[in-house]
DNA sequence: TTCCTGACTCCAG
DNA sequence: CCTGGAGCCAGGA
């Protein structure tokens, strides 16, 4: 059992407290993440905080991150890839050919919602 | 150790 | 409108 500690309490682990925030049948992009912890230039480690987030408990919610485009273009780092549209369409958000339908409408910031 | 890659995004041409 | 390169930083070969 290992304890967390501040010290290990990094940018990788403030990822993963958002995305757990976001709600049911919501979704956010990397980068509004990465913005939201400080530079939206790092919205590369995001995506590489989501390959590490299936194994992680509680567990984090990464069919909620797309791209900026609300694209799922994580898709297939889930097994099945169909999962993550389907975990998606379950909670009220229809995707269609990768692309979350009326994206804009199912968009939730932290930078404005998380204050 | 160095080199390459990546679930991204922005900017220039 | 589409394409390519740069910047970010951690891991794997």
């Amino acid at each position: 059992m290992s304890v967390k500690r501040a010290s290990d309490y990094t940018f990788f682990e403030n990822v993963f407290d958002v995305v757990r925030q976001i709600p049911r049948g919501r979704v956010t992009s990397y980068g509004m993440i990465a913005s939201y912890l400080g530079s939206k230039q790092t919205s590369r480690m995001v995506g590489w905080a989501m390959n590490r987030a299936h194994d992680l408990h509680p567990p984090v919610p990464a069919h909620r991150v797309v791209n900026r485009n609300g694209l799922l273009t994580g898709k297939h780092h889930f097994s099945p890839p169909e999962s993550m549209q389907l975990s998606l369409e379950e909670e009220g958000v229809n995707v269609i050919d990768d692309q979350i339908i009326d994206f804009k409408n199912h968009i939730w910031n932290p930078c404005e919602e998380l204050l």
